[in-house]
Order: structure tokens, then sequence, then C-alpha cells
DNA sequence: ACGAGGTACCTTGACAGGCGAGGTATATTA
DNA sequence: TAATATACCTCGCCTGTCAAGGTACCTCGT
């Protein structure tokens, strides 16, 4: 089974954050990063990704530099800012009060 | 904490389907519920509510009847029918699945 | 008699995020 | 030289949420 949009929609922020956290990175690696921590059974679509890092900047959460790539087109790395460290740490908080929440409304015989 | 629509979106049919799983409800009732369920820290909005309900019914996962109310206004009942619980079930084993991706995502250092 | 508040339903229009589709450019490998 | 992988970006549609507004009934206090 794999995840779609809509049931991941108001996370996509949370799920890049807490990448950033790790370490600076950029759009393309994000992605696979996150594929393979879902098993394939989920990755965001480009265009989502790249909405939801313009979306990041302007709220001043993260912040990008171009780094020389590797192998391939130039990379934009992006780095979380000491306001994005915040804004995990309210989005995790957040993600698990969802799932106390969801768990109660969904697996509960009431 | 309370939650916001937007981390729950994709997750109201679910939500809705689970309580008409217990027993016929009608929408007043259901959103009362669900705020008692969730302790007060997540109700539908109206709009929200009979929004999804139409959806809910067109795609034939619930029908509906005019009951008489106790005190009050008429009331619009609905029940779940064989291809509701069918997605009930579908819906349950998702937000599962999604708790784990998503715990992935989050919660690991990798 | 009347107003306030609770019960109960519904619609419209704006908004925001996800994403399909399309575009650009570079490096490697067959 | 063609394909494939790397890497970025934008436009426009679609869908779900929700603020705002509307209707109507019943009860209770004054």
């Amino acid at each position: 089974m794999s995840i779609a949009g809509d049931l991941i929609r108001g996370h996509t922020d949370a799920i890049i954050l807490a990448r950033l956290m790790q370490t600076d990175s950029y759009g393309y690696e994000i992605n696979k990063i996150i594929s393979t921590l879902s098993d394939g059974r989920f990755e965001l679509k480009e265009a989502t990704l790249y909405t939801a890092f313009k979306r990041l900047e302007e709220a001043g959460y993260i912040a990008s530099y171009w780094g020389d790539s590797g192998a391939g087109a130039r990379r934009r790395y992006y780095t979380i800012t000491p306001a994005g460290r915040e804004a995990n740490r309210r989005l995790l908080n957040e993600w698990r009060e969802t799932k106390v929440i969801m768990d109660q409304l969904l697996e509960t015989e009431a």
C-alpha cells in the first residue's frame, strides 16, 4: 500500500524540516531519502517539493545556497534556520497530538 | 493544543465512517461525538461535515433518511452501507500505514 | 408575548496545498 | 549519439477546508 497526497497534506513541511534537522541537503536527495525511509511507499512529487521549499524559505524556516554537484546538474542546498528548528519542534508535537486524536476517533468503539 | 484542518485532511471520511460503524447518527450529533472523543481538541467545521456527507453519499458509502427530532429541528440520519464498511476497513488500514511511515519520516535520525 | 440560546440543516465563494504536465540543463555510460 | 540519471523549476487544475451567511424549530426565563 502506498500513501497519497491528502493523507500527508499538512505534514509536508514537517517531513522536509525533519530531514534538514539531520543535515543540509538538496531537493533531489531529500526526495530520495524520503522514498528510502518509507520503503518506497511514499514520495513527495517534485512540484510539491519545490513549492514547499519556496514556502518554507519565505517563512524563514530554511535558507538556501548553491553547492557544487558531484555528478549532474548544479544543486541548491537548503539549511534549517533557528526559526526552522523551532517550527520542527512544533510540527513534531502536532504530529504526535494528531496521532493520539486520530486513534481515539478511528479505533474507539464509542 | 488543538489540531487544525489540514492535519486531518484526507482522514475526514475515515472519521465519519468510523462513527457510523457504531450506529446510525446525524450531523449535529456526529460533530458532538467527535469533539468529545478528541477532548475538544478537534472538531469538524459544519461546512466540512456536510460537504463530506454529500461526497460519501454520492460515493455510495452512506445513505440517509429523515428521522424525527427529540427537541429542535428535524434530523437527517445517516447509515453506513456495505460499500461504506469496506471503505472504512480500507481507510483504517491507510491510517495505520500512514502512522508508520510518518513516524519513520519524522522520528528517525537517519 | 418576546428574546435568547440551543438544536439542526444547508450553500456559496474564497483559499491553499498537492500534483500532472511540461520545460531546462549537465554528466555518464552504452 | 542516444539513453539514462542527476537536478532544478513553473503553470494551471483539482479538491478539501472553512468563514460567512441563511433557514427553521423548540424551550425557558422574564
